[in-house]
DNA sequence: AGTTGGCACTCACATTCCGAGAGTGCTAAT
DNA sequence: ATTAGCACTCTCGGAATGTGAGTGCCAACT
């Protein structure tokens, strides 16, 4: 057979070639190649081998007398199949969690995370809020404001204020209201909002009759509050700026794109919601993403959880040729101690 | 008289000039300068005056055989007393008023006005958010979590939510935080955040003697819930990405310098605290901020108020070649604009 | 058949070298 | 005081050139 096949030992000198280019940002030529890997073979060997790694498409030389480079395929067969990651000491985890651990306020644990990531990766760090859908309800209050217009104010999972005005129909005494808030938390509390909104739901259309009025317009309020508002999700982002560094990306027009996409947000928590469904951490390289703005980044992501439930994804973001080996075990232990940091505390005895 | 002397001849020619270099870019030359201006003057003269201009500072030449761009004197001088302002017209203003009024949640509105002061300028937008202490609280609530963390909710200026954990003495019940809120509600609702910790002091100071225990622990609750925190301040940036545009910013360092000053956020808000002081347009120049980060930039405040009190800023972050004489204006009218969206409605007749 | 040395060839990149153009400062004439 | 004239300086763009890295292919070797 004279067509390209992958043999174990040109995967083994695409992996040396891809180890190569990340830590050097140079492309790889068969000379530095022969030298690099433990394979005893000359650079003509290696020539041929890499003309038929080009043929697969999973390297390519940026102009002929250049080195090779990976492509988007290389990237991906090197992180699904070649990549051996070193799992983090348990001197660096205890360190970290150090950092994560015992911050009150939840927002501030959230930027907390991301700015660790950022930090670890020297790249940018993205956290996403949690799905409010998935947190469980722990307490309603509602405050009447000016005409018919009624601040509702709920918190979730121990810690979280969540607010938003809604319109009632009619005007409603801060008696009324208190009783409301009454019935809505007797029933409700503890469980999650999405399961509150359905509840909610079903009891409007079921059995109107034996309800009273006061159950009704408390039904009515929390159905109001509690619909999907689709604008609210949200990320927090660090080290943007840590971006601007890499040559890959310094070019104006890619780095604008970039930048604009963080400030216009929508892209991006789609892309990062599309993560949330599979477990454990998930790569896209380069144009995997579908999103041109990071035609020429990579986002290595994980979700978090709370209670159990997936609330959440964080991650990485930067140039595809990074050290995935690290990155990898980094947002891995990343989620999973704010995980941690964010669930419950067990009962402690003190 | 050789020494030279700034008459009105020669102000005019320096008005001319960076007039025409804000338009331009381009170091403008005795040439251009003679067939820009409307004095019928050689440009031989015209290099003369330039030659004295640039000895008082206000200009200076790139290199030999280029023209002459404004210093920061320069720009100071033309934006103190050359500028000619066109105020906006009237149908122009209504357009912009359409876009403010009306919003209900308060975090929009101020990020409407951001946005809106980066798609007037081309530029960055910013807006401080309302400093706390000039709010007027509404309502306030205690919920209580595990152990002795209590929830503090309260509420100003009729739609803003804030919210803060406190670590009490003791444990207390749910009741007892009812009656502390309360008495609280009664006692201080309506007046200034920062009147409301005033009095609190006080109280605890002066007269311990007449107070109940129930008193006494609900105004030492108060007392933790507004102690000022440094941290909490903030202020919303649009169009960042705007700035990427400008090639006398397009340089690696100093953009990633800038967006780093961005991202840490202390600097920019000591830098906008200073501008609440003073009333009107105020404006700085390049190196006058004294950040470094802002030394090729120009930021153009005013500052807008709740209820005649001056509550934050809000201005237009861009290179120091930029047209002030449309940016003055524009941040004008939308600290105005934010000012009347953020008031309290007068009572309209229906 | 796979591997290797040799060799001609291709490019990107840095360096150098003009030439053109813009703009200045100075001086002498008005 | 203003202006025309002139020599001078300096940047910028393009062309020419050399260098070095790296390739592809072929023929020879194992």
């Amino acid at each position: 057979m004279s067509h390209p096949q992958l043999n174990e030992r040109s995967l083994q000198l695409l992996k040396a070639l891809i180890e190569r280019y990340i830590s050097d940002g140079q492309p790889v030529g068969s000379r530095v190649l022969a030298k690099d890997s433990d394979l005893k073979l000359s650079p003509a060997t290696i020539r041929n081998v890499m003309a038929d790694l080009e043929d697969m498409g999973l390297i390519h030389s940026p102009h002929t007398s250049a080195g090779r480079i990976p492509t988007v395929s290389g990237y991906r067969l090197f992180v699904d199949s070649l990549l051996t990651v070193k799992p983090l000491e348990l001197q660096e985890i205890a360190r970290l969690q150090g950092g994560l651990a015992r911050i009150e306020d939840r927002g501030q644990t959230l930027e907390a995370a991301s700015r660790l990531l950022s930090e670890l990766s020297q790249m940018a760090g993205v956290v996403t809020l949690p799905k409010r859908e998935m947190l469980y309800l722990r307490h309603i209050e509602f405050l009447p404001l000016s005409h018919s217009r009624v601040l509702v104010i709920f918190v979730t999972n121990e810690q979280e204020v969540h607010n938003k005005i809604i319109l009632t129909s009619r005007l409603f005494s801060p008696a009324e209201l208190q009783q409301a808030a009454n019935y809505l938390n007797s029933v409700y509390s503890g469980r999650s909002l999405a399961a509150v909104r359905d509840a909610v739901l079903k009891e409007l259309q079921d059995d109107r009759e034996q309800m009273n009025q006061l159950m009704l317009d408390a039904i009515r309020m929390a159905q109001l509050a509690f619909e999907p508002e689709e604008k609210k999700e949200d990320f927090v982002l660090s080290g943007e700026t840590n971006l601007m560094g890499f040559s890959e990306l310094s070019d104006r027009d890619r780095l604008r794109s970039l930048f604009e996409a963080f400030s216009q947000k929508q892209g991006v928590i789609h892309l990062l919601d599309q993560c949330m469904k599979a477990d454990g951490v998930q790569i896209f390289i380069g144009e995997e993403s579908g999103y041109e703005a990071f035609d020429h980044c990579s986002l290595v992501t994980s979700s978090y959880s709370v209670s159990d439930e997936v609330v959440g994804v964080l991650g990485v973001i930067g140039p595809t040729r990074m050290a995935y080996e690290k990155i990898i075990p980094y947002v891995d232990i990343t989620a999973k101690l704010l995980s941690a940091a964010l669930n419950p505390k067990s009962a402690s005895p003190s």
